[in-house]
DNA sequence: TGTGATGTTGAATG
DNA sequence: GCATTCAACATCAC
């Protein structure tokens, strides 16, 4: 489930869970995630290593050891933390899991094992690699105008685009293009200003109100896109226009007819 | 039982 | 080289 805001939440369960923590061992059940290397190097490698903390950039959560060195949760589509002491709460689609010297257990989840996991010398290196973006809860203003001005893309898919600002996910993009009466299918250079600047503020605001509140989905305000998300035919939120499903930057999007406009 | 899924990538194309 | 599109990835749930 993870976006920003969902990974902000992983960073907080993984923070309690493990800083500090020192790694006893490491248990792979199924090394297709672990992307750099082998099952069997990767438990060699972190086996001994202190966590000393994380690091969230857009929806990729780093940990850093004290070597120096880091290990890169990115949690995919399905991807979830679980701690643990006894193995009866071992959960079915664990695929490894870190062993603590004190005896609880971190295990990662992941049943569609799109999750990537890789051991990394030198975070910051890997960063500028994947080309990753900024963080969209602190992007500012100006950045997000050079970045995205005059491109011939859809506005949903600036938003996805994790060179351009990192974190925003399906849902998200939906629920910002909906408070911005702005259609998903918009072309970026149909936008003025101040309509791309609309975007920026509530693409912030969308993300922090996520990461503060940390709540889930379902306990976001009433007037949210989320809550008809998904649920074509019905009306959108306050009974305002009528939800329609569509396909934008290859994603299944979800927008409201008669209240978000395709500017030209 | 076929289809779609809160994501990313690499190849292909412009 | 850059911008953009899109199929592919592996598996489960409805």
């Amino acid at each position: 489930m993870p976006e920003l805001p969902e990974v902000h939440n992983f960073k907080l369960y993984f923070d309690a869970a493990a800083t500090g923590q020192t790694i006893a061992s490491v248990r792979v059940h199924d090394d297709y995630i672990i992307r750099n290397m082998s099952g069997p190097a990767f438990a060699d490698a972190l086996a001994g290593r202190t966590i000393t903390g994380s690091l969230r950039r857009g929806k990729y959560l780093f940990a850093e050891l004290d070597n120096g060195h880091s290990l890169l949760l990115h949690f995919g589509m399905t991807g979830d933390l679980n701690l643990y002491q006894d193995e009866v709460d071992r959960h079915k689609f664990e695929r490894f899991a870190l062993h603590f010297t004190d005896g609880n257990i971190l295990g990662f989840d992941d049943p569609r094992k799109f999750a990537r996991i890789l051991y990394l010398h030198d975070r910051d290196t890997y960063i500028r690699e994947i080309k990753l973006g900024p963080d969209a809860l602190d992007i500012s203003l100006q950045t997000w105008l050079t970045a995205v001005r005059g491109r011939k893309t859809t506005i949903k898919g600036v938003l996805l685009n994790q060179s351009i600002l990192a974190g925003v996910g399906n849902l998200y993009a939906d629920e910002i293009c909906y408070r911005t009466r702005i259609h998903p299918a918009a072309r970026v250079d149909s936008l003025t200003d101040e309509q791309l600047t609309s975007i920026h503020t509530e693409t912030v605001a969308v993300m922090t109100y996520g990461t503060e509140n940390a709540p889930y989905y379902k306990n976001y305000p009433e007037n949210w896109f989320w809550h008809v998300w998904r649920q074509e035919g019905k009306p959108g939120p306050e009974g305002i226009g009528e939800v329609k499903i569509t396909k934008v930057a290859g994603r299944t999007t979800y927008y409201v007819e008669g209240w978000q406009m395709l500017v030209e």
